[in-house]
DNA sequence: GTCTATATCTTGATAGAC
DNA sequence: GTCTATCAAGATATAGAC
């Protein structure tokens, strides 16, 4: 299998499409024929660049961890204090919700884990334990500095959040409202003064 | 349709292996197939007690929320504080979370909103609805009787609340692990006090 | 209530020409 | 890289017998 770095610009745009269509429907609603129509080509031309479903997934998680790698390091680059940066993080899915109520793929693909294709559901896991991770270690970074006060383990604060961030866009959804992560940034930043 | 309520001992088997299949897999990862050979007969019987795959979804959320609702009033009568209530609440979805890593049906239902028949999609809404105005209305009560300081308004820390339960079944799973909401209680009581 | 048989459509995927 | 043609399997659903 190829390394999403390497992929054609005709490979992106079927990428593009993949990703669009399992934030809105999930990995088993969506197929080869949707993918074709959205990008105006033939299915066999999809299977060309992407011979099978799993691979396509593969491909649409591991660009979209890369590139939401990539806003991490920002987030760190542009806020020094850890309410700035969670503020900022929170922003993240915020705007993603905005735009149509869409949720973050890896949240889809998780509820449907024990759905799709083993080597998609590694991707999902690698997002969630970087993204926990680095949750952690800015919390973690916030206490030691007296900016914040954490009345539970750093750990447990990460995984509360990204689950309360993940499951607003869930809420959201299923209950058709615009309101998705809006105030999850206030109610757990307030909860940590 | 008939109501859920009415269904035969036949039926009820069917739905039972309804619910179960959409919690592991979700609405557009199970067939008739699938429930035909759960229950142990061809698919012509399924079609027999629900014609369409809609009309089953539907009973299949009715019965989750009426026996959600059960659970809801039990809870009322078995706690007094706001903190035991919420305590319990949240083991309800420890409890399900603990059954082989199983979903909240409308957790794994909101996700798939967009793929759902409409008249799923309703049921799913009234779900949310009902939990966030009940969660509402314990903290408002336990916020009047002193027991617990409300920093946000109380439906603002319901949604909060049930996005985070939500949400850390979906990560869970995703991350492949057996911890789910069984932090959650615990997290979210020590930002009330 | 359950069955066999069947219809119709969609799905993921391949062969091979241009 | 894209196409037409094709396939085997699976999906939802119906007709009609027992």
């Amino acid at each position: 299998m190829k390394h999403f770095s390497e992929i054609t610009p005709a490979a992106a745009r079927i990428v593009d499409a993949a990703e669009s269509l399992i934030r809105s429907v999930g990995y088993n609603g969506f197929s080869y024929e949707d993918v074709s129509r959205m990008v105006g080509i033939r299915k066999p031309s999809v299977h060309h660049h992407f011979p099978t479903k799993g691979e396509l997934g593969v491909i649409v998680v591991q660009r979209y961890t890369h590139r939401f790698t990539e806003r991490l390091e920002e987030i760190g680059r542009l806020h020094e204090t850890a309410a700035g940066r969670l503020q900022a993080y929170c922003d993240l899915f915020s705007e993603t919700y905005a735009t149509g109520r869409s949720l973050c793929i890896c949240g889809m693909l998780g509820a449907e884990s024990n759905a799709i294709p083993d080597v998609v559901q590694v991707e999902v896991r690698r997002f969630f334990e970087d993204n926990a991770a680095w949750l952690a270690d800015v919390l973690k970074q916030g206490a030691q500095a007296g900016e914040i006060q954490l009345k539970c383990p750093a750990g447990m604060l990460a995984d509360y959040l990204l689950s309360a961030l993940e499951g607003s866009m869930l809420l959201g959804r299923g209950r058709q409202i615009d309101q998705g992560p809006q105030h999850v940034a206030e109610v757990f930043l307030a909860s940590l003064r």
